[in-house]
DNA sequence: ATATATACATTCATTGGTGTATGTATAACG
DNA sequence: CGTTATACATACACCAATGAATGTATATAT
């Protein structure tokens, strides 16, 4: 067959990711083969392992085609140190608008979620989720320190587990969400618990709960 | 080889299971075979396939034997018409602790979030997953219905989106944990994040952020 | 005590997938 | 306008893994 133009052959290098996202979803990761992917693209391996490595970069680049765009809006470290709640606040829900609205966001992640095994070739991703996930902390915890230094929240907070658990709760929610979306509204349940949460990181009620009972505490010294 | 007593032929299945346990979350479950987990055991793959129907079935027996005493620990339908916040919070705190404290559920969690497809064979294991969700969250919102009806949560409280959003929270903080344990520890965040959540919701602060301006608004509008 | 079912080990046939080597028509370049 | 690198398609060799068939020694039932 007949050699393509430069920008020929940059659609079929897409053609090959779209058409791998799509699989990857459907029968997941390792259960589609290479001759899958090129037939659905409408191609043969050739093409494949002339624009990929293997199916670790083929894979590879789909990842980073869908979460760039992600993380790009993703504040500077330097520049978190004087990002307010509302900025905050601001970004998580475009994470939240993106997972709902863009249809490749949501692909991708049901397929890191789901269709994927972190081992081996792979294991390098989650390394990488890893460190998304720490800086995720990181950007919410200076936050934090930068509101309890505006005298916004109180210098009693734990920024820390303030900012593990704001994460774990938008993370729970995409992911509950991304394995069944019919459940409930992502956008109205996620905004009014990120809300939720940072407004009530300021007060200081009188506890609803009474503290663990002895034999309660007990009970958790047993395996 | 010799035929084993029924006592045996038991302990040669419950070891192909360690096994099968063991190298799952190494390798991942499509990435190694029954060879290498009957090698494992020091058994051959006739064993595997005299006890189990062949791979899926192996590690839906695996799965079972893991999440069994969890599910155990659940309340019925009925049982949760008339939880307590006090016992929710003992709930979640169990699952925490398990979490923590039992080498088996970390493993298998392990297993369950990062190394296997569930595509396939395997998809129905993903829609027992997703029930197990949805009867968790029946679970809290029945629970707080429950305090609403008691005057210990507001009647304005949206029941639905607070089980959505507590159980997300556990979920998000069990996978980070399991992700990266040595990051926070997940009995004192987890705990304080749980009693926090419970707590916030019956509190009616002023909410220390604004609303969204208008040119955030607007600037949803766009995918 | 004999027969039968059991609890595996061993062997075999098949196959789906991978990586590579080779072919080839044509853009791109000088 | 000839040459070369490009962008694939085609063909080939090579497992590694599966499932089924078969073998076999011994619990177990009667």
């Amino acid at each position: 067959m007949a050699k393509k133009t430069k920008q020929e052959a940059q659609e079929t290098r897409t053609s090959l990711i779209n058409a791998a996202e799509q699989l990857f979803q459907q029968r997941g990761v390792s259960r589609c083969s290479l001759q899958d992917i090129a037939q659905a693209a409408g191609l043969t391996r050739g093409a494949i392992y002339w624009h990929f490595k293997d199916k670790t970069e083929l894979f590879k680049a789909m990842m980073e085609r869908a979460t760039m765009p992600l993380e790009e809006g993703m504040a500077t470290p330097e520049a978190a140190l004087q990002l307010s709640l509302a900025e905050l606040r601001w970004g998580w829900i475009n994470v939240l608008h993106s997972t709902v609205n863009n249809e490749r966001t949501r692909r991708v992640f049901d397929i890191a979620m789901h269709r994927v095994e972190y081992s081996g070739e792979m294991q390098g991703l989650q390394e990488r989720k890893l460190s998304s996930l720490r800086a995720w902390r990181q950007q919410n915890q200076a936050a934090f320190a930068h509101a309890v230094s505006l005298g916004q929240l109180p210098a009693s907070l734990n920024i820390a587990a303030a900012a593990v658990a704001l994460v774990a709760l938008v993370d729970g929610l995409i992911h509950q969400w991304i394995m069944d979306p019919q459940a409930f509204d992502l956008m109205a349940v996620g905004q009014a618990s990120v809300e939720g949460f940072l407004n009530n990181l300021a007060n200081k009620a009188p506890p609803l709960l009474p503290a663990l009972t002895d034999e309660e505490r007990l009970r958790l010294g047993r395996a």
